[in-house]
DNA sequence: ATTAGCACTCATCTTGTTCGAGTGCTAACT
DNA sequence: AGTTAGCACTCGAACAAGATGAGTGCTAAT
């Protein structure tokens, strides 16, 4: 059943009243809330439609009525006009920023400042490829494996070898390795490739497995999803999230991260293909424990096509307005960013 | 005025069963608990005794008594024999970790779960001298430069140059560098040294500069005291400490942990020469916000004489026994740990 | 279709009461 | 002189019984 123009304000006024008091609101209320000029009683009779089509709910007989995850859901995708006046995201916090890593994190934080929520962001995700090998003697028992991956990402393996290798040795496996490994993702190593290189190793073929095992590992965590949070504490600013041991829970899963990770990569794809952005309310979170928070996600892009996530993570009366406009035009302002940094890495 | 014997283990069982419960201890139950069977009518004499002291306290009229921040000051520094079977702290995931940052991380998150409380380690404060530096044209527009800083603690510094450099000429600069700055620390590095460099780095000497920009940059950051937590979210299991609004600004400060390092960088030195072990009891912290915690802090040793600490932040009651009996077999673990790496690093 | 009016419900608040753990004091005991 | 039994007292916690009031559903009048 379609619910008539009244029904819909009525509705709407009745969410957007509990987002911002957290309380249960009663007929009077929205008598006097909306241009409707309708009496309470009037009210009444429509809020017991509402609540017969599940939208709506009495926590107890008299009290007032709160959205249920079918009202909040039919609140998001139908009722919610966004914010006309975006929300200012401080740009000059995001400037000047050039290290990736500190740019999640510094993303992780605005948001989390602005918002009152807790908010993560996954490093993109890329088909990484290998830039650059280099080996180098450290000391004496250690050579340095420091791997360039597509976007200018850096990791280094210590790899305890026990001898100390001539320059020159040095110098050919450096060759060896970025002639058969650059440009290379995970996926074009194969066995062929392993082997010819042995080959070529000859008698140094056992440190070769040592240098592949740390190459591996390394791509590995660089492919790994990284993933930066802020703000989980902002959970206890909400009273109806009272539960302690389910909050502790929750706040755990900032600690830990991993099922956060999970958790996204899991939305990923899901969004909605126009703006990228994605609300799940209470139960339709893709993790347990989560019956009292929304979650909503949103996707940038990266020149090179990959992707990041950003999630926030409030309860389930979170100012979705607010949280949805902050998050298209964060977005927005990354491709910028991004874009931005691709010009510079190509023209200069 | 000192304690006789008697009261002497009248307040230690005070205190100890108060560890157990957290909740105020009467005069019946020490009357059971201790052997020296005494009535509770004598109990109540001595517990007056030791509250006018200043030992224990009550809550409330007719209430039991608990211990003062004086009591349980008392019962760290002479009451409390530690535990004889040492806590085993699982060794096997100790092992096997060849980064300082992953062991790190390790260790506040054993040490969080085998003691239920939150912990933060803090990473070596070396007077860090550079061992190694590897600059490298990673694309068209950028060199890398990997500073391989004592204790093989690895940072990279990525430097846009926007013009591509002859192979020769990064050779060239690699040598240059590791000639003069191999084994400087920061102080080392004076302007007398760096105009002889720019001398002889002839037409590059823009580089240059960018090149050490990035040099001291990295130095710095390797320099800052880098914290590691585990086990924030502990904090919300001890219901004494049940103020939330109080304990999320603990909480805050596990996600900030700038405040954690400062607090772990006064408490620097302060520690008994002996075990290395000191006990901050409620007020006694070196933070605000904190009189209902305590915190354990020990300090480890490098061989390179670079030392870094361990904290564990609880309720008061926390069981001191056994944090501080599992903090001294943690530290001699530690210590063994980089013994045999140190023995590796110069004998293989 | 809307609304005024009214009886009804039920969480919350307030107040009062009971209960019991634990105390301090005194007097008797060793 | 130290110890203990006994007892009156205190005070928080737990429970019960109104009082309050916001909010409802229903009915009858507009």
């Amino acid at each position: 059943m379609e619910l008539d123009e009244r029904k819909k304000k009525i509705l709407k006024a009745i969410i957007a009243n509990y987002l911002e008091t957290g309380e249960p609101v009663g007929s009077r209320t929205i008598s006097k809330y909306t241009d409707l000029n309708l009496s309470s009683a009037t009210i009444r009779n429509e809020m017991a439609d509402l609540e017969e089509l599940g939208y709506i709910i009495q926590p107890h007989t008299s009290a007032g009525r709160i959205p249920t995850d079918k009202g909040y859901r039919f609140y998001v995708d139908n009722l919610m006009e966004e914010k006309e006046e975006v929300e200012e995201v401080k740009s000059s916090l995001l400037e000047r920023v050039d290290r990736m890593e500190l740019l999640l994190k510094q993303v992780a934080k605005v948001l989390a400042y602005n918002t009152n929520y807790a908010t993560m962001v996954t490093a993109p995700k890329y088909n990484k490829t290998v830039k650059f090998i280099q080996l180098s003697q450290v000391d004496i028992d250690n050579l340095l494996a420091v791997i360039v991956v597509e976007g200018n990402i850096v990791k280094n393996q210590l790899i305890p070898v026990g001898v100390e290798l001539a320059n020159e040795d040095i110098l050919k496996f450096n060759i060896l390795l970025n002639t058969f490994l650059q440009g290379a993702s995970l996926e074009d190593i194969n066995i062929e490739m392993i082997q010819t290189m042995k080959t070529q190793a000859g008698e140094y073929e056992g440190i070769l497995d040592q240098i592949f095992k740390g190459i591996v590992d390394a791509i590995h965590e660089a492919k790994e999803l990284e993933i930066y949070t802020s703000g989980a504490t902002n959970i206890l600013k909400y009273p109806e999230l009272g539960d302690i041991s389910k909050t502790s829970e929750l706040l755990e899963k900032f600690e830990d991260k991993t099922e956060l990770s999970h958790m996204l990569e899991e939305t990923a794809g899901r969004e909605d293909s126009e703006t990228g952005i994605q609300v799940y309310i209470g139960d339709e979170t893709p993790v347990q424990n989560m019956q009292d928070c929304s979650l909503v996600t949103a996707t940038y892009k990266m020149p090179e096509g990959a992707t990041g996530t950003i999630g926030i993570i409030g309860p389930k009366r979170m100012d979705y307005k607010k949280v949805v406009s902050t998050l298209k035009n964060l977005t927005v302002e990354l491709d910028d960013i991004f874009k931005k940094g691709k010009e510079v890495n190509s023209d200069g």
